[in-house]
Formats: structure tokens, C-alpha cells, sequence
DNA sequence: GACCTGCTGCGGGATG
């Protein structure tokens, strides 16, 4: 099938393609000609190598040689990468490639900045190779003529593919792959992914099931250092704690001795703090130092991000937000402050660092309390023995796919059977049941049994047995509202003086008075006035000042990195494990084998402490937060079945706690009982307040499939008012049409996603296989001593500040170390 | 000077 692609490549093209790679001092590594080989044979496949490695290089080889042929009109590769500003970078080195090939092709980018003249003009003549966006692909599908622009498509390559794998975007992607494949038969697919557990799983989801595909493994990870800035006396050091500003200093000190450093935090409100932080103890370093998060205004990114690239910067304090992206010319050191809660993460973010082939890539962490130190040394273990986590494929999410079906409906329609097989042949829906496909097609035909009323439901018409959209302005929102990100509860903030600062969490200005004082991106502001959906401010002086929160994703340590936080503790116990960072932390892990005792893998460790509140049940799975809030109540709703009582729960990364005034009967055989999964989901759905989760979720879904209308760009509706639109139609649902089968998805997904059931189940047939060890210690141990700052923190406190009863209760822990260690 | 968790990503176009 690809005679003619091989003859294009001739000696010539292989000649010019190695003078080029030559030019740049690059060598043609064994898996670039791979997936070259592979794909001149005509197969499709994944492509996994580290960042920085050249894999997005390996993918273009392919494509090149197509491009050798010369323009001769059409589409031929379409390039779909997860953000916006990825695309044009790519654009930039592909149309550079291109050209120093000799080739005539056109490179362009489109995505939602791409202005509406080059989008016109786009859709006349389209260029040889597009850049794009998994949703503005989805929009060029839409197009009535959307099919005949893929018809002579040859290639399409998905790069990060491991960031859209476990999402919805993921599932929309699948579904115009589908689409792609059915318009241009013969259609090649390849996707670029970083390091997962999942790789081959990765490429069956991308390629659809049952095709066969290549599996090209890049080059060998480059190694990765993980080390840790370490206290000056551990004795001062807090068990308990987020921000870390603690070790401001020593952070000085090492930003200092690089010429730039990224400097990661969890948080965007911890990356303010830090930036101020470093801003007070280094005001020489101000308009060298940036700070780079979600709600930072884009163009303002954008200028830090070039300044990182021009090499002006010396640190930049950031969130997720740089954790892809931007091809930066290397920066000297990553820094990671506080838990890096998953192995891949970090190495994605130690990744930043050491771009040249064959370099170390190095992080520093910063812990924010003690025991992250065991964590930063389980991270090192997890990553030398390569466990890293997987991502998992969703299936069935069924608002995505009214979303599609209705964009297919939109760009020319579609025939109900092939149709139904084309979704077939993606992984997200290869299971797809023919009582799901009806209820979906109903739904987009009528709104479903509920809504079959409202004409702007009826989205969908058939005729003949073909499936459209007619009505113009049915076509026209559905446009807009193409994509499954839900949008954040967010208000823009500008200067009273004119210009964009961001978007802030509602909530959060909500809770503010004029004339507040509060830090953002990087400033001291004062709220003036809100109106219009935004916050206005200006400049304020020194004083009394609120930071921002705002709403994100909590993420929970992952599976790997948990366990082996257990098996470093494990080995600490036992002498065997001699890191920086296990050596630092000994003297505390040998105040919780002394008080209590170490929690070891084979082990479920249960303390009961008695304090003036009550008696503390402690425990800890090491199952990750969600885990251990969802079966902190899970464990309190069994307890209170038997004994009446009122427990106050807390949970953390390690473990949980139930507080209860009078000590519970039980002994290990009465917890094994509780721990037992029995019929978890029924326990969960009767414990938790699910109902009022499922609602919250639902908004997005609705949102999705197309049931609330997000409003027209710049009048865009606020959120409380979707918000209030998507729990009246919730209600309707539940109450009228409680079959539906999006109120299903959205209690399935908080099941899985917000609770984590699936874990959880795991965890609690880990737990069966345990043995359950009661200890009685005299007070609070180093292990419990977080769980007992966290539920302070979440209570209304009397007189005293949170930090005084830590800090008293730090003292007397103390104490009581110091006269251990003098009796022994 | 005390205060203090919770990430990221996308998206329209006919008419004047």
C-alpha cells in the first residue's frame, strides 16, 4: 500500500534527511528508524520514550517522507497535541523540518486562537499538515464539508498521548479517530507517549480494539536523580504541615548555586507564598523571579514562559502548569516543594532538567514535614525499580458520546447503524450495550423521557434514516459548547487601571469585603469593587493580607508510591535502608517503633490514644487520601450500626482517625469484621451523602452532553447560574425519568473517581489479608500526629489558634522524647 | 507579625 510513499523516498530525500540531523549534530537514533520503517510499512502504533528524547521527531520522520512527494492539494497529517501552545511550537519545528527537506507542504495551526479570517481560509484550501486540538478537531468535524477535508488524510499523530489516556478528552479523541478512520480508509495512527505502567494498553485504546499495532520503545530512561534538601536538625522540624517556607533558606541557597531553577509546589495558593517568600528574602532577585499558575492571565504566562526560554529568568515558582509544554531550552534544576504524590509526575517534572541526550536529570525536594522525607526516598525507590502508575482508559461515558453523535449529526449526519459500529470500534465503547445506544440516540433525538417537551432538546433529527441537525441555531451552541473540560468556578480580576490579572474562585471573592487586602500573582491588591462578573482591584500597601484558594482536584498519593512509602519504613525498621533522607528521619521513625511501633507491609497498625476529647482510633493502609476519607466514614457508619455514637473523622495520605468520647468495645477480631469489603458500594451509597456528590458531578455531564448552554462567549453565564440550571434538571431527572442513564454515569463517576471505589475495595481485601496490630500508646505518635493537627485544623477552634495547640503539643511531644531519651 | 492546601487542559462564525 505504500509503494508509492517508498518510491518518494529516495536516495536523495535519505541523503538531504541525514545532511539535516547532521547540521544539527543529531544522530538518527535505532528507534526514530523504527517507526520510520513501520511507517512506510504502513502500520499504525505508540512511540514511548522520556521527555526531551526526540520521540515527537521519530513520529514526524514518517510523515516527512509523505511530504517529500511534494504538495498536491489536501490534507495528508493532522498533528493533535493537548495544548494550545504546544501547537504552535510544534508547527514552528515541523514547518522548519519540512522546508530543510526541500518540501513545499504547508504546516499550519489551528486551535481556538487561530483568528477567524485564517479559519475561513483554512477551510477553503486546507494546508498539507495541521496542528491542532483534540476539540477543534471535533469542531472540523462538525462541518457540514468536515469529510471531505480527511478524505486524502494519510496520517494522524497524537502526541501526550498519556495525558488524554484516563480522560475525557481521551474518549472524545477516540471517538474522531473512529470518525477519521471511517472517512480515510487506510488512515495511519500514531501516538507519543511518556512513561506508564499501561503502555500496551495505551496503544490498543489509541488504535481502537482488535487493530494490531507497533509497540516502539524509544531510548533506554534517562537516569534521575531524586534528592532532598534536608532540615539542620530534625528536632525543630514540624510532623505536621503543608507550606514548607520552613526551609526558605536552604531554597535561597540552592536557587543561588543554578543558573535557573523551576520550582514546583502542589498548590497555587503555596506557589503565592513562596514566590513572596523568595521575593522578601531576595528582593535583588524581583523581575528575575516569575510565578506560574492556572489562574494566571494567559498572556502574562506567555511572557514568562519566553522569558524561561530566553534564559532571563533564575526561578520560576510554578503549579501543574509547567509540567508540559513549552520546549524549554533546559532549565539548570528542578525543584519539587512538598509531596510529589506520584512517581510519574515526578519524573516528568525532573524530566524539565538535563534536556541534552544522555544527561541526569536531577530534582531537589523540599519536604513540608517530616515523614515526606520517607516519602522523597520511597519516590527514589519507585523510580529505580520503574513502577510507575498507570492511567486507565474510561469507558462508557456516555455525555461524551451524545456530544459526538451530535457533531456527526451536525457535520453532514450520519446513518444509525454504521454509526453505531464506527463508536463500536473505540475502546471507550467497544462494550457499548444496544439498550445504552438507544437510550443515547433517544436523547439526542428527544431529550430523552424527561425533556421530550422542550423543543431545544429535540437536537437531532432523522430523515430517511438519516441523522442531522437542521436548525441553525441548535448547530451554532453546539459548536461553542464542543469539549468536555468543565470550566472553573472562575471570575475574571483586572486592575481598576486597566489590564487582566487572572480568574479567581467566586467563592472566594465572595467571602471578601471591599477594601480586603489580599496576594495575588505575585501582588498585594485591594478589592474595589465587583461587578460583571469580575473583581476589580488595585494596589495595595503592606498589611493585613488573605491568599487566595482556590478549588482544585485533590490529588491522593498514588498506589505505587504508597506502597512503597510502607516497604522504606519497612527497611528503616530493619536497618536496611541507609538514604539521606531515612537517616534524617530516623531518630522520629525510632520515637513511633518505641511509642507505638513501625507500620510494615504484611500489618495493619491500629493505635487507640487517649486524650481530654475522647479515645483515637488511628489506623493507616497507606491507601491515599480519598481512600481514607471514604472509608473513615465507611468505618464509623459500621461502628455507629452496633454502638450508637458520634465519632469526628480525619484522614491524610498515611491513614485515618475516628475520635469517639468513650473507647469502642473492640478487639482484632471486631476490626477485621469492620474492614471487611461485604457489599461496599450499598455501604458507601447509605454512609455517604452520594446524592448530594452525584449532583455537583452532574453538572459537568450535563454540561457535555448538551444539556445546559454555557452561555456566549463573553456573556458567559455564571456559574452559580449553571450550577442552578443543572440541579433543577438534576431533580427533574431524578424525579421524572430516574432511568436516565446520566444520572447513572454521574453516580458511577463518583464512585470511581471521587471516591476511589475501586481502591478502596483493593485496599480493603489487602487489609483481609493482614494481620491487625492493636497498640495503646501513651500519647500522640509521629504517625498520628498529623491526622490530630488535620481535624483541629477542620474544627471551629475556642480560644486558642491553631498553631498554638500544634506548637504546644509539638513542645510536649517533645518533652516527653527528651526524657525518654534520657532515661534509656 | 500571624494567617494558610488542594492541579491542569479546551471551545463559534455569518455578515457587514
Amino acid at each position: 500500500m505504500s509503494e508509492n510513499l517508498t518510491a518518494s523516498v529516495t536516495g536523495d530525500f535519505d541523503a538531504r534527511l541525514q545532511a539535516w540531523f547532521d547540521e544539527r549534530g543529531w544522530r538518527l537514533f535505532d528507534f526514530q528508524r523504527e517507526a520510520r520503517e513501520a511507517y512506510l510499512a504502513g502500520e499504525s502504533g505508540l512511540i514511548h520514550s522520556p521527555t526531551g528524547s526526540g520521540k515527537s521527531l521519530a513520529a514526524w520522520l514518517g510523515p516527512l517522507a509523505e511530504a517529500a512527494g511534494g504538495a498536491d492539494g489536501g490534507l495528508r497529517v493532522l498533528w493533535i497535541t493537548p495544548l494550545r501552545a504546544l501547537a504552535v511550537d510544534t508547527r514552528q519545528n515541523l514547518a522548519e523540518a519540512a522546508a530543510a527537506l526541500g518540501s513545499d507542504w504547508r504546516v499550519e495551526v489551528r486551535s481556538g486562537d487561530t483568528s477567524q479570517s485564517v479559519r475561513a481560509r483554512q477551510r477553503r484550501r486546507p494546508p498539507e499538515a495541521l496542528v491542532t486540538t483534540p476539540e477543534s478537531l471535533s469542531v472540523l468535524l462538525s462541518y457540514a464539508d468536515g469529510a471531505s477535508w480527511f478524505r486524502r488524510l494519510a496520517c494522524v499523530v497524537v502526541d501526550e498521548w498519556h495525558e488524554l489516556l484516563g480522560t475525557k478528552r481521551g474518549v472524545q479523541l477516540e471517538l474522531c479517530l473512529a470518525r477519521l478512520r471511517g472517512i480515510a480508509p487506510g488512515l495511519r495512527t500514531w501516538g507519543l507517549s511518556a512513561t506508564l505502567a499501561n503502555l500496551a494498553e495505551a496503544r490498543d485504546v489509541l488504535l481502537g480494539p482488535g487493530a494490531d499495532g507497533r509497540l516502539v520503545r524509544g531510548q533506554a530512561p534517562k537516569s534521575v536523580s531524586i534528592r532532598s534538601v534536608l532540615p539542620d536538625t530534625l528536632e525543630r522540624f514540624p510532623w505536621a504541615g503543608h507550606l514548607g517556607i520552613r526551609l526558605l533558606p536552604a531554597v535561597v541557597e540552592a536557587i543561588e548555586s543554578k543558573g535557573s531553577t523551576l520550582l514546583f509546589t502542589n498548590t497555587r495558593s503555596q506557589a503565592e507564598l513562596w514566590f513572596q517568600g523568595l521575593v522578601d528574602a531576595r528582593p535583588d532577585w524581583v523581575g528575575r523571579i516569575a510565578l506560574h499558575h492556572g489562574s494566571i492571565d494567559r498572556k502574562l504566562r506567555a511572557r514568562i514562559e519566553d522569558g524561561l526560554r530566553a534564559g532571563e529568568l533564575r526561578c520560576v515558582v510554578c503549579t501543574s502548569s509547567l509540567d508540559l509544554g513549552v520546549d524549554f531550552s533546559p532549565v539548570d534544576q528542578v525543584m519539587q516543594v512538598g509531596s510529589p504524590k506520584g512517581v510519574a509526575r515526578l519524573l516528568q517534572r525532573a524530566g524539565r532538567s538535563g534536556h541534552q541526550p544522555g544527561a541526569v536529570s536531577e530534582v531537589l525536594c523540599v519536604p513540608t514535614h517530616a515523614f515526606e522525607l520517607v516519602e522523597i526516598a520511597a519516590a527514589r525507590r519507585a523510580a529505580e525499580q520503574g513502577r510507575i502508575e498507570a492511567r486507565r482508559p474510561l469507558v462508557r461515558s456516555l455525555d461524551v458520546l451524545a456530544q459526538h453523535l451530535v457533531t456527526v449529526a451536525l457535520g453532514g449526519g450520519f446513518e444509525a447503524e454504521p454509526m453505531r459500529a464506527e463508536v463500536s470500534r473505540t475502546h471507550a465503547f467497544a462494550g457499548l450495550s444496544d439498550a445504552e445506544w438507544g437510550w443515547v440516540m433517544d436523547f439526542v433525538t428527544r431529550g430523552g423521557q424527561a425533556l421530550q417537551g422542550y423543543p431545544q432538546y429535540r437536537r437531532v433529527e432523522g430523515v430517511d434514516g438519516r441523522y442531522r441537525v437542521t436548525d441553525r441555531g441548535i448547530g451554532q451552541r453546539h459548536r461553542m459548547g464542543i469539549g468536555t473540560i468543565a470550566s472553573d468556578t472562575a471570575m475574571n480580576i483586572r486592575w481598576l487601571t486597566g489590564g487582566s490579572l487572572g480568574t479567581i474562585e467566586e467563592s472566594f471573592v465572595s467571602r471578601l469585603e471591599r477594601g480586603d487586602r489580599f496576594l495575588f500573582a505575585g501582588r498585594l491588591v485591594e478589592l474595589a469593587q465587583v461587578r460583571d462578573m469580575t473583581a476589580w482591584v488595585r494596589r495595595a500597601k503592606k498589611g493585613k493580607r488573605t491568599v487566595p484558594r482556590w478549588q482544585g482536584g485533590r490529588m491522593p498519593l498514588s498506589t505505587e508510591l504508597a506502597d512503597c512509602v510502607l516497604e522504606v519504613l519497612a527497611a528503616a525498621g530493619s536497618g536496611a535502608d541507609e538514604s539521606a533522607e531515612v537517616t534524617a528521619v530516623a531518630g522520629l521513625l525510632e520515637l513511633q517503633r518505641r511509642w507505638s511501633r513501625l507500620p510494615v507491609p504484611d500489618e495493619l497498625l491500629v493505635e487507640f490514644t487517649r486524650s481530654r476529647e475522647g479515645v483515637s482510633l488511628f489506623c493507616y493502609p497507606f491507601a491515599g487520601r480519598l481512600v481514607h476519607e471514604g472509608l473513615a466514614t465507611l468505618l464509623a457508619w459500621r461502628l455507629s450500626r452496633q454502638t450508637p455514637a458520634t465519632f469526628t473523622l480525619s484522614a491524610n495520605d498515611y491513614g485515618l482517625e475516628l475520635l469517639c468520647r468513650e473507647e469502642p468495645a473492640i478487639d482484632e477480631e471486631r476490626l477485621a469484621a469492620l474492614f471487611a469489603p461485604g457489599d461496599l458500594e450499598a455501604d458507601l451509597l447509605a454512609c455517604m451523602n452520594t446524592s448530594e456528590i452525584a449532583r455537583r458531578r452532574f453538572r459537568d455531564i450535563a454540561r457535555i452532553a448538551g444539556l445546559v448552554f454555557q452561555g456566549y462567549p463573553g456573556r458567559g453565564k455564571s456559574t452559580r447560574q449553571i450550577q442552578a440550571s443543572s440541579g433543577l434538571i438534576f431533580d427533574v431527572l431524578e424525579r421524572y425519568d430516574s432511568d436516565n442513564l446520566l444520572l447513572d454515569q454521574a453516580r458511577r463517576e463518583v464512585l470511581e473517581s471521587q471516591l476511589e471505589a475501586r481502591r478502596m475495595r483493593e485496599t480493603l481485601a489487602a487489609i483481609g489479608g493482614k494481620r491487625i496490630v492493636i497498640e495503646r500508646p501513651e500519647r500522640l505518635t509521629p504517625l498520628a500526629f498529623p491526622l490530630w493537627a488535620e481535624r483541629l485544623q477542620s474544627q471551629i477552634m475556642s480560644s486558642e489558634t491553631w498553631r498554638d495547640r500544634v506548637e504546644r503539643m509539638a513542645a510536649s511531644l517533645e518533652r516527653a522524647a527528651e526524657r525518654r531519651r534520657k532515661s534509656a
